[in-house]
DNA sequence: TGAGCGGCTCCTTATATATCAGCTTCGG
DNA sequence: CCGAAGCTGATATATAAGGAGCCGCTCA
């Protein structure tokens, strides 16, 4: 079983935006924008909630959720705010899907990362702990990485749908209990 | 020779994971 | 005043986005 940490979603407006008004008229601490330093400009509701980073060509990003509903509902509140401020005319994007699941899950026990190296395969897994103390493994045929550290916690990444990141679990519990 | 254009890399954001260096702070 | 402890920021992974900067190539 996988717990999920981060979704990433992008979506776009099809509607070019004045992101300076938009900025001044939301107003911080919700709204923030340094065009000198990134293009986009942050958008977040509460301290708890899921990042906004919008465009100039109507087209955003929603990092931080953790959860496929949590991205729609906070798509629905971005999308029902720009229909308030008459910035777009009805609540409704012309496309929107989720990019990537980051997710978290523990393997039950210590990981000789060394040995490890060699089962997985060497043309799949780089494993250098002087630059970073996690294996990573690419499972072939497989869409995601997969982070694994010492202490038995792995973490999967690259995944468009959690089922894909269920997958890659299961086989690595799979792949591992054979050693 | 220089202008223009395409492709590429980096920047930024979230998030778990762990390990290092370097820095600040605190107690004896 | 020094060692220990704690904190910060780097390392690496994926992914979207727009802009800046750089490099190489082509054509006049």
């Amino acid at each position: 079983m996988v717990e999920i940490v981060n979704v990433v979603a992008s979506g776009s407006l099809n509607v070019e935006l004045d992101l300076e008004r938009l900025a001044s008229d939301m107003g911080e601490p919700v709204a923030r924008y340094n065009p000198e330093k990134y293009p986009g400009m942050y958008l977040r509701f509460e301290d708890d909630t899921p990042l906004i980073t919008v465009y100039r060509t109507g087209k955003f990003i929603i990092t931080g959720a953790s959860s496929e509903e949590d991205s729609y509902v906070l798509r629905e509140r971005f999308l029902n705010l720009l229909t308030d401020m008459e910035v777009i005319v009805e609540p409704e994007d012309e496309w929107f899907s989720i990019q990537n699941y980051v997710c978290m899950a523990e393997l039950g026990q210590n990981l000789n990362l060394n040995a490890l190296a060699i089962g997985l395969g060497l043309e799949n897994t780089e494993y250098e702990p002087e630059q970073f103390p996690g294996l990573i493994h690419r499972p072939e045929g497989m869409n995601g990485v997969v982070l694994l550290f010492a202490t038995g916690k792995v973490v999967i990444t690259g995944c468009r749908t959690v089922d894909a990141a269920e997958d890659i679990f299961a086989d690595l519990t799979e792949t591992i209990s054979k050693f």
